[in-house]
DNA sequence: TAACTTTATTATGTCATACATAATACTAAA
DNA sequence: TTTAGTATTATGTATGACATAATAAAGTTA
């Protein structure tokens, strides 16, 4: 790690900026609803335009952690993390391994989530799921007509975890999840078949342990797992 | 969803500059290394100054979709998803519960990764778990010297998954479970004890099934869980 | 005094212009 | 053909100006 030149600093003015408003934050241990210097302001203690401030303060605003209003300035807000992850989250812009990568994060979340289930779950949650799944279709036929099932279902599980963070991941990531499975990044698996079902997993939700859950839901989306391993050879 | 008043436009120019060139993106299904147009192209072409521009394609730099040189101008590349999201996961500026949940995310992410973990590794990687539990203190009495194993032990099996996205995950949620872990958010849980140890999970990884792991890393981390249930009246 | 209306202030949003800088393309010399 | 130097060009930064909207202040009415 030892480096004959001094490392010459390639960050723009910008980026020093939005370091310095950063450190700001945090040394002066702002509070949600605090505000901060104003613009003109900034740019006369940090000796740079107003310029360099306003593309420093948009990054900020981008990250979430500043709110800018008219007349009133910058007020810090209470971030939320993901909100500005979407725009990015695009499928048509992300490659096909990113995607897959997005896939496969789905399915572990959903496996081992068990134990946030049976943590939170009530019986009005019971009596939703079993709602939701009551005119489910027994066949596999109507794969397209399932998947209102599906995305309604799994939000279900989601929800229940009341995780609003781990809600929200879902959230970004369901059109990829929709893209993904439409799309032919996946070659389809010839006989797909049905493993656990849903009134399975509630019953087990309902009577039985996170670990029978873990394995349920582990069997349940088998036909996604065998997909992924069919696939494994494009990276 | 009737609306009387016809939604006007609260979006600023700088917003809808940058949905015209994410539009842009999608519609040329531009692909990593093409080229955008000049700013001064853009700000002309859309009818505004080449301030909002700029400020336009810094939020899409931002969102690591382009990446702006000298003389060269915007190329499209490959998105980073995580990358630009480090920094606004500042421990200090997310909420308490905030900060739970996203350590809850990574309990839920390591009992359901068994299944990626089996599909993927090598006796390679079997070695180098086997060498980085080596010289592990068996007492659980030095928490903080155990810190290093925990992330090394921890970060491998992100990395045998060879998910790169998940891996990235894991790189930036890190400094929050650091953060957690030392802070007083959670109360300490009183008799801390071990359950199923590195050594134990290492060898289910070599000769065990995705069932096995599961189980055996929802065990090993049991004491993460039980804090998690201890502070639940927090929210 | 309290509630409402109008006016004034202020800080951000946008625009225009100018120059600095660095990366590239071009040209000339060996 | 390679290298070195030069010119070009698009972004980075600075400055000044005005528009706009949100707030604060002042004024009005009951």
């Amino acid at each position: 790690m030892k480096e004959v030149f001094k490392s010459i600093d390639t960050q723009s003015l910008v980026d020093k900026v939005e370091d310095s408003l950063i450190n700001l934050l945090h040394e002066r241990k702002l509070k949600v609803g605090d505000s901060i210097p104003k613009e003109l302001e900034l740019a006369s203690a940090l000796g740079v335009s107003r310029t360099v401030v306003r593309e420093a303060l948009m990054r900020l605003r981008m990250m979430g952690l500043i709110d800018t209003r008219k007349k009133k300035g910058a007020v810090i807000t209470s971030p939320d993390i993901f909100g500005n992850l979407a725009k990015s989250l695009n499928p048509y812009i992300l490659s096909d391994d990113t995607l897959k990568e997005i896939f496969e994060i789905r399915l572990v979340l959903e496996v081992g989530m068990a134990d946030l289930l049976f943590s939170h779950v009530t019986d009005g949650d019971i009596k939703e799921l079993k709602e939701i799944v009551k005119n489910e279709p027994l066949s596999a036929k109507h794969r397209m007509f399932e998947a209102s099932y599906e995305i309604a279902f799994h939000g279900k599980l989601y929800q229940i975890t009341k995780n609003e963070t781990l809600k929200k991941f879902q959230g970004l990531l369901l059109p990829i999840f929709d893209f993904v499975e439409k799309s032919s990044i996946f070659k389809p698996i010839p006989g797909t078949q049905k493993f656990t079902s849903h009134k399975q997993l509630i019953t087990i939700l309902e009577k039985g342990t996170p670990e029978e859950f873990r394995n349920g839901m582990r069997n349940h989306l088998e036909n996604h797992f065998a997909r992924l391993r069919l696939n494994k050879g494009g990276k």
